[in-house]
DNA sequence: AACGAATGGTGACTTTTATCATCCTCTAAC
DNA sequence: GTTAGAGGATGATAAAAGTCACCATTCGTT
C-alpha cells in the first residue's frame, strides 16, 4: 500500500512537532495546520487518509472543522480523530454524535496513538473495499461529491446578480422561480410570526444553496431571505435545477444528503430552543456566527443576533455586557470578538 | 370532458345540501363529508378534481385535512378551496400558506361559487397538461405516488413487530439498521438535552414512515423514539431500502418531498417555539394531539404534553386548567376534550 | 452643517415561567 | 385490604425574560 496522509490541526506547536515527528518515523505523510480555518482548506485540497483534530482552538474550533468537513461531502468519510485536554465526557460525547470517528485524551502514549490511528485507517480502507464490491446499494451516497459538483456546474454558467446589505432575495410568499447558489457574502433566511416578531432560520454563506426547500415543495415561500453584507449569487432558473435533479442520480443523493442535514440541525435547534437559557443560546449564537466568519470577530447587528435567539433584543444585549464582564467577549465599536471559547462552547444550560 | 368529481367536506347539514343542489344542478358529480376525517377518506378513495371544504369543523378541521391530503402525493396535486365563514384574514393566509388554492367566504353567491370553482379547474387541467407535455422537468414531482407505493410495498412483505406502550423503538446513539414503517399505533420521537430534560420532536402515526434522517446521513441516532400505545411497526431492512433507494428514481423523489416538509414543518415549529406563549403553544399542541388522533377526545400524560410544548408540567397543567375554566375544553379522567376548536386555533400569541 | 433615523446600551418595572412542596386520587401489586 | 407509587392538580415563591422609557452615538441625507 502506498503511504498513506494523514492531516493534523493543532494550535500548539510543541504538541502539533511532537505529533508531526512521531506519524513521519511510522511512515506517513504528514500535513500541519495550526488552526481550524486552514485545516478546512488543506483537507479540501489534499484529501488526507485520517485528520487528527485537537478540540480546543482559537476561531474555528474542533467541533467547527468536523462539521464543515463533514457537510462538503468529498471530506465526509475522511476519519476524524479528536485530540481532546482531558477526558472532558461532555466534549467526546458531542464529538462522537457529530461524527468523529474516534479520539485521543491529552496527553497520549505513542503507541497508544499509533495504535488508534491503525485501526480506524483499517476500518475505513474495509469500509471502501465494500463499497467497491456492491456497486449498488450502499455506495450510492459516496458519490454525492459527483452530486454537489453537477448541482455547481449549474451555476458556473450562469450570470451572477449582486444584491446589496439588507436587500431581499425572495419573499415569503413570492413563488420559486430559481434555486441560488451563494458566491460571497452572507445571507439570512427568516419568518415572521404573526405579532411580527422576526426568527432567523439559518444563515448561508459562501458555498451554500439556498431556497431550495419550497422549490422542491412547489409551494410559495415561507421564509424571507436578505443580505446581510454585501453578496454575489448565482440564480438558476427552476427548470434547470429540476430536469438536472430528475435526470441524474446524483444530483438526487446529494439533495438527500443536504435535506437530512437540515433536518438534523433544525431538531438540534429545536431542543436548544426548547430549554436552554438566553445566556446559553446567545453563547451558542456568537460562536455559530465566528464559525460562518472563520474569525473571533464577528459583526452583527443586535437585532439580528435577537432574532436568531429568539428573543427581545435588550435581553441580547445585556447578555452580552455580562460576557463581557466576565471577560468571555470583548466588544469594540459594536464588533463582538471573542476572547475565551471554551467558555462560551461550555456554557451551562 | 367528462363530468367532474367534486368532494364537499362541511358539517353543517343546510350548507351542504345546498352546496350540493348547486353543483349537482351545474352538472358535477358531487361527494358529501359530513367531517374532517371522513373527508379525508373520501378524498382519497375517489380522488375528487376539485375538494371545497369548511375550516371550522369539529373533530378534524380544514386545515388539518388540507395538511394530510397535501402530504399524501395522490391527493396533494387536487385543487382545494375552502369555505371560511367570515373574512378571518388570519384564516384564509394560514390556508393559503398550507397550500390551499381558494377560498370562498359564507354567505355566498351561486355565481361566485361558480366562477371560482371554474376556474380552479381550469388551471388545474392547464397544468396537467403541462405536466404531460414535459415529461420530464417538473413532472418528476407527479409521481412521487408510485415512490410512496414502491416504499409501501417494501413494508409489505415483512414480519411485523409489536411494540407495547412506552417501549423503545430505537434509542439515541444506536446505529441504524431498519427503515420503520408504522402500520398501527402512535409513536413519539424526542431528544434530550444535557440537563436531562426532553422535547418530543414529532409524532408518527399509522401509515407514516420514521428512522430515515439517520438511516440516509448513516450516522447514530440523534433522537429516541418510543410507543405512545401498542404499536405494529414493519422493520425494513437498511440495505433494502438503500437499494431501492438507488434503483428507483420515484422513490428518490418520494424521499425527497418527505423530507423537504419535515423541514417546513420543523421551521415552522421553531418560530412558534421562539416567540408563541406558553398558552397558545399548548393550544397547539392540543390541536395536533386532536388532528393526530382523528378524535376531539385526546388522551395524553402531561408529561408528554409538556415535551411537545417544551415547558415545565405545571406550566401545561395550569394552562389546561384555565382552558377549562375558559371553557374552551373539557378534562374528564385525565382525557382532554376540546369544545371550542376555534378559540384554541384563534388563541393569541 | 443640521437633522433625523438607526443603533447600542441601561434602568425600572411587569409578566411569564420554573421550581419546590404538598395534596389528592386512582390503581396495581403485595 | 393495605400500601406504594404514579399521575393530576394547586399554592407559594424565585428566577428569567419581556416591555417601556430613555439616552448617547453614529451615520447618511438633505
Amino acid at each position: 500500500m502506498d503511504k498513506q496522509k494523514i492531516l493534523i490541526v493543532e494550535d500548539n506547536f510543541e504538541v502539533r512537532e511532537n505529533l508531526e515527528e512521531i506519524l513521519l518515523l511510522a511512515g506517513f505523510i504528514v500535513f500541519t495546520a495550526e488552526d481550524g480555518n486552514i485545516g478546512v482548506e488543506l483537507a479540501q485540497k489534499e484529501k488526507p487518509d485520517l485528520i487528527l483534530c485537537d478540540v480546543m482552538m482559537p476561531r474555528l474550533d474542533g467541533f467547527g472543522v468536523l462539521n464543515i468537513l463533514s457537510k462538503r461531502p468529498e471530506t465526509a468519510s475522511i476519519p476524524f480523530v479528536f485530540l481532546t485536554a482531558k477526558t472532558e465526557k461532555n466534549d467526546i460525547r458531542r464529538g462522537m454524535n457529530l461524527g468523529a470517528d474516534d479520539y485521543i485524551t491529552k496527553p497520549f502514549y505513542k503507541d497508544e496513538l499509533l495504535d488508534v490511528i491503525e485501526t480506524r485507517l483499517r476500518k475505513s480502507n474495509l469500509l471502501r473495499k465494500q463499497f467497491d464490491k456492491t456497486e449498488q446499494g450502499l455506495s450510492a451516497f459516496i458519490n454525492t461529491a459527483k452530486g454537489y459538483e453537477e448541482l455547481k456546474k449549474l451555476s458556473g454558467e450562469r450570470k451572477n446578480k449582486r444584491f446589496k446589505k439588507r436587500e431581499c432575495i425572495y419573499e415569503e410568499g413570492d413563488y420559486p422561480r430559481y434555486l441560488y447558489f451563494v458566491k460571497s457574502g452572507k445571507i439570512k433566511s427568516f419568518k415572521t410570526s404573526d405579532s411580527g416578531k422576526e426568527y432567523i432560520i439559518d444563515i448561508y454563506k459562501e458555498g451554500d444553496f439556498l431556497g431550495y426547500v419550497d422549490l422542491i415543495k412547489d409551494s410559495v415561500y415561507s421564509d424571507t431571505t436578505a443580505a446581510l453584507e454585501n453578496c454575489e449569487i448565482a440564480l438558476i432558473p427552476k427548470d434547470d435545477f429540476m430536469t438536472l435533479l430528475f435526470a441524474n442520480r446524483d444530483v438526487s443523493h446529494q439533495l438527500i444528503n443536504m435535506l437530512a442535514n437540515d433536518i438534523s440541525d433544525k431538531e438540534e435547534q429545536l431542543l436548544q430552543l426548547a430549554y436552554h437559557s438566553v445566556r446559553k443560546r446567545v453563547a451558542d449564537a456568537v460562536l455559530l456566527l465566528s464559525e460562518k466568519e472563520g474569525k473571533d470577530e464577528i459583526n452583527v447587528l443586535r437585532d439580528d443576533l435577537a432574532r436568531i435567539v429568539g428573543t427581545a433584543k435588550e435581553s441580547v444585549i445585556r447578555t452580552l455586557t455580562e460576557f463581557k464582564q466576565d471577560g468571555y467577549i470583548d466588544i469594540t465599536d459594536g464588533a463582538i470578538i471573542i476572547k475565551d471559547r471554551s467558555k462560551l462552547t461550555n456554557m451551562p444550560s
